[in-house]
DNA sequence: CATGAATGAGCATTCATTCAT
DNA sequence: TATGAATGAATGCTCATTCAT
């Protein structure tokens, strides 16, 4: 049973429809241009539809922005939400980067309008960062700390570990031109995802000292 | 011995020292606020002069920010261009490592710039991805692997190897008030990078299996 | 005994009814904003209906404003109208006088509606100017001639002291809120216009000579 | 000796020149069209220059029209201040008149400018009511009271007084079209001026009492 | 009757770039 | 070199009006 605040607006299903529509639009264009750098021309031609027509469903290029924000740090975080603290620590580790390299992978414009609004520093969603995101963060990192105390993984630090998971599975995502630059037209197919994945997996778990014995 | 080809334009000290000014307070614009995001007033004010006086060293706003991602690149790869072959493995890692995290801490807005581009498909510099940066990642890759062979290293992918390398060290660069705002003011100052480099040193080393006695 | 034309459109009292309300509406808004600075959307939102039913029940913006105007001439002529040939000059110009303060006092945002139109040169309205409204002042002026060359009142020009009454009397509802901001809180109530008729009685029977003894 | 403070922006002659121009057309379009009525495309055309060229010299429609507003209200208050205490009242009340008159025959776009300002309820002047206008009108109220109390002129409220004179005389400006329509080719020429400072002198000096012998 | 949806034309304002001095 | 002035081409957004249901 769900209980929808009365300052909801109410729409239709044709609205609703028509602002996914937009939405989508938004964040094929958003994500490659930025917000000052995509123009409501663009979205409302990727959308189909006139620029006059696309602004009765968004009063404003901000709203969508923001609408696209919301949604997206809620996606972005449930990869973080599901670290298990009852699970075994590896497994849970290792499933964490799987799913967020799944989410690079399928959600590469999400990924890549994340980004686009932190390296500018933020400016629409800092509070989210400094609120929901921290206390997120702050949470799973006492979760990682437990199983560093009970000796279940090397003890090393848990936010710089959540960091780099991030920093390196967004990379195939937000960077992935370079990626695709480099490894050449052989070796940057669909196939590079696999590489990362198996990749990483060594990287967080053994690290690059020479297997013993 | 510098021998500059007749196309370069002849140019006096003084105009030199211009365009530096203009290009330093173009790098603090761009790497903010990206490149559409951008205006030439903007960087006409930060580096002290007239639209159109600015405009008599960079004919075009776009020349300012090819100049930019030029001289970028360069910066960006000499850290591995440094990666030597006689030297022990895991000593050359781990300095490159180091490098680039000093980089990350040092020259933060080449790093965004830098990312701004790359996030955006790179139209402007796919050129040098596939060729100069290729050919260098391709001939560190095969050093790599030599030494992956050769058993001072674990086996694995020196591609992959050197994209965490990037991904990890520039995400305090990039990601920087992200990272901040997850530590919060207690943990986020300017010790953020000692910590980062300390479980970096970790990480790639050793990885997260708990140590053997 | 009223014959409608058959060209007028026949309407139900309902239909009559939403006209009334939409009439009211604009009022509020036409008189406030002038036309151009006017919305349909204001005027629908004041009007408690949407705008396309709004527009149903007149089909432009502009159909709205000459209603307003064709019937706000007639109530503005009725005072001027009673003036009457018969009764004493002087007590049928103090009515008169009355009777147009009484309607800036209660009808105000038609006396600015006017006043809006007029400013702009009349676009609108300006034959009415010179046909219906022409003939009664030159009628009443030929009155008012009259009483002068009777000896009853002084002679003066009958047109220019129209005018005067026009223009005292409007002020209080045209310039409101300078007379309201002038006579300062204590003033500036509803007594305000009390005071206007005593003084304006006095101005035009005696003007500012010191009373004879 | 003046001196200017320093955050007057520093102009060039044909700056100033340029920004008289385009207050010249502006007073010409807003006095007739009001603010929301009147477009910048409008003014510039008016103005003789692109509108581009015009938001050079003021960046906002709105400056423009408060720059107008401001030096609107010193012109507007100028007759008043000259009244003068040490006079005679008569003719000081008669001068007054007089040069309001000048001033709706010799400025009736400044006057209608103001006229529409506060009909739409002030909303941009509405401060200087409250202050300048105010200050000034009730020290002029307490001059011209002290010479009600002198027996110079008849006793009656000042401040209505000054409203009337206000109204009647700006009239002539406001309502120039509707004065001219009922007046008619002949009489509405240029001598409606003199025709009414004529009325006005023995309006306000005499009322309509028949001359007594 | 009533309303959600759609749009062409318009409008204030911005911006890269050019011109003249 | 340096700058005040000028402009064409956007760009975000508004609004009267029409259409479809």
């Amino acid at each position: 049973m769900t209980m929808e605040g009365s300052t909801a607006p109410r729409r239709t299903r044709i609205q609703q429809e028509k602002r996914e529509l937009i939405l989508e639009a938004a964040l094929e264009v958003f994500s490659v241009n930025g917000f000052r750098g995509s123009t409501i021309d663009q979205i409302a031609e990727a959308a189909g539809m006139s620029k006059p027509n696309l602004l009765y469903y968004f009063r404003r290029k901000e709203d969508i922005h923001e609408t696209l924000m919301e949604r997206l740090l809620e996606t972005w975080l449930a990869p973080l939400r599901e670290l298990d603290d009852i699970g075994d620590p590896m497994t849970e580790l290792r499933s964490y980067i799987r799913r967020k390299l799944e989410m690079a992978r399928d959600f590469p414009r999400e990924s890549r309008l994340f980004a686009n609004e932190i390296i500018q520093g933020a400016p629409r969603i800092m509070p989210l960062l400094e609120g929901e995101l921290k206390t997120l963060v702050d949470e799973k990192a006492a979760v990682i700390r437990g199983w560093m105390r009970s000796g279940k993984i090397a003890k090393t630090d848990p936010y710089h570990l959540i960091f780099s998971i991030w920093a390196t599975t967004q990379h195939y995502a937000d960077f992935d031109v370079q990626v695709r630059a480099v490894l050449g037209s052989d070796r940057g197919g669909e196939g590079r995802f696999e590489d990362a994945a198996r990749f990483l997996e060594n990287l967080f778990i053994q690290g690059l000292l020479p297997k013993r014995d």
